[in-house]
DNA sequence: CCATGAAATGCAATCGTTTGCATTTATACT
DNA sequence: AGTATAAATGCAAACGATTGCATTTCATGG
């Protein structure tokens, strides 16, 4: 493994230049610079970046904090996209380990083991001490999806989308609106914030029975739950869904009881995940603008990091666009 | 940040002492290594990875190796299996950067600079210079769903699982099988021969026509591909796609022609996806085991690692399962 | 030609661990 | 009790970079 020192010698001077000239400080002259960084690249030297950590304690190293599994496409794209954004900043990312051996996280710990950065929180328990505990902590820290005082947050317009998605039904006709939601959480209470305020809004009654609690990712609950509110006195023409994912659930339940969509009963999802846009019927759904808020939250981490002082904690709403699809129908 | 001089200092101990203690070697008597080790923890010590990763030269983190977009199912789930298999093995997992700033990779340089122990490709361009200097280098490298000479690698089995899919199909009625591949590659070569192979034992003619080349993960690609082959004199009764993501896509093709899957024609996708199962029609595939090959990824890899001298580099195969689905219908 | 100041360079300490070797302390045996 | 032996401990040198400070080099102007 070439190192500096290697470099030194080949090159006849000492490994303070070297530093210097690969790192592109005034001192050295243009040319021996120039010098040292070609016999740099001739031999193949790659900095090692525990040496530099140690002594500068900066990695340039990201963590991302994600605890479930990577098989929901909404948020395989948004990882997708922090991994690109924070490359754009020069930085690698790792995760976070969740448990090792057996034993739950302790992942401020974790985090300074590794000296990572900062860390983004995409997917975790949000009242978990742990968590909490993260993101109430020095280290920068940006959280997805969820809202934390005093730290920096970026969500998706959660209340704005389903709003839009309301009214976008409203227009096609419906009047009888049902949401099955996903777990109680900071996104939960938003839709449903939304979903509340524009009926409210466009004089829509939402009878109780009409909101029911489903869950996120989950097609089967949500498959029960579409059964339950056809088994209502009076169901709903247009039913909200949790998630795309939970929402072909929901399909395949009318499905089996003979109900078609988007005659008889429109679906609406959320996600706008790509299946969603080839599959048939192709599915009504709001798309969350991933890239987006990947980068905003790079930003804002790198901020955080980059300025510690003068940063100060903001929370981030990125707005998606509604996904007109064939679930979605007219009514007679 | 506490750092053992810290602990040595509160124990009225030396730093070997502490470092010996915390890390479980026999020289400190169990009493005081039990004492340090409580002190460690209530003072909420954390070692500091890179000073041991430049002390000892192993970083406990792996390198993952994926250059496309996260959006493929079969990916995620094998990305989420080999950080929880890397986990077990006490590793992190780190993203080894595709770009930096525009300029394209060079790989080998990137693992030594974060000094990882070993690099698990999962999706790259099989083809590069960049990747195959790295399969063929000294660090521990293995490579997912490709094969290299002298390398580590760990296959789905895509040729039985083609066989197994034909003999399906075969067994359900039919005899004229089309099959719309993905880009040349291993897999699709191995694919192929298995299909060509199977057809062959049963004693079913294969036109030439019944072959076409298609893309991974393209519905649109496939669906031109499944229009060609129903234009055609003597249209298949069996279409075989290159994945279940691109099944819907000839599915959508067909639905446009109003040919009925399968009471017309049926199809077969390969992955398995969660979606293809709650989809209506559902979709007859082959279930990868993603994680019994990010285990046997992982092992072989730990291997490498802590054997480089006795470790001999191996091939493995794993198999999944033929998934019946509703769009494999039985022929008339 | 020499004094002067700026630019270039090198020296050496440091970051937090690990570990071979020397030294101390404890244990057991005669 | 004295000695041989083993176990425990500490010292100090790495690992590969960065960086403040001292020193050298060099160009410039008087």
């Amino acid at each position: 493994m070439v190192k500096m020192k290697d470099i030194a010698l080949t090159c006849g001077v000492s490994v303070s230049t070297v530093s210097r000239a690969l790192n592109g400080q005034t001192n050295p002259d243009k040319r021996k610079a120039a010098y040292i960084r070609q016999k740099a690249q001739e031999m193949g030297y790659a900095p090692n970046a525990a040496a530099r950590t140690l002594k500068t304690r900066r990695s340039h190293n990201i963590g991302i904090l994600y605890e479930d599994r990577m098989d929901h496409e909404y948020f395989s794209l948004l990882l997708n996209e922090l991994r690109a954004s924070a490359e754009e900043h020069g930085n690698d990312m790792t995760f976070v380990r969740h448990s090792l051996h057996g034993e739950a996280g302790n992942y401020d710990e974790r985090v300074r083991r590794r000296s990572l950065d900062g860390v983004v929180v995409v997917q975790a328990d949000f009242n978990s001490a742990d968590i909490i505990r993260l993101a109430a902590g020095s280290i920068p820290t940006v959280v997805i999806d969820h809202a934390y005082e005093g730290c920096d947050c970026v969500m998706n317009d959660n209340r704005g989308g389903m709003e839009a998605l309301v009214s976008f039904a409203w227009q096609k006709g419906h009047r009888k609106l049902a949401f099955v939601h996903g777990e109680d959480s900071v996104v939960t209470r938003e839709r449903l914030a939304g979903f509340y305020k524009q009926c409210a809004e466009l004089g829509v009654r939402v009878p109780g029975e009409y909101i029911l609690a489903g869950h996120f990712h989950n097609p089967m609950a949500c498959a029960e739950a579409v059964n339950a509110l056809m088994d209502g006195q009076d169901p709903p023409t247009c039913v909200f869904c949790p998630d795309d994912f939970s929402c072909i659930g929901a399909l395949g339940a009318l499905e089996a009881r003979r109900i078609r969509v988007p005659q008889d009963v429109s679906l609406v999802g959320f996600d706008g995940i790509r299946l969603g846009r080839m599959m048939s019927p192709s599915l009504t759904s709001y798309l969350q603008d991933a890239e987006s808020m990947a980068r905003s939250a790079i930003s804002l981490l790198m901020d955080a990091i980059e300025n510690p002082q003068t940063h100060r904690p903001r929370i981030l709403t990125v707005a998606g666009s509604v996904l007109p699809g064939e679930t979605l129908g007219g009514t007679k």
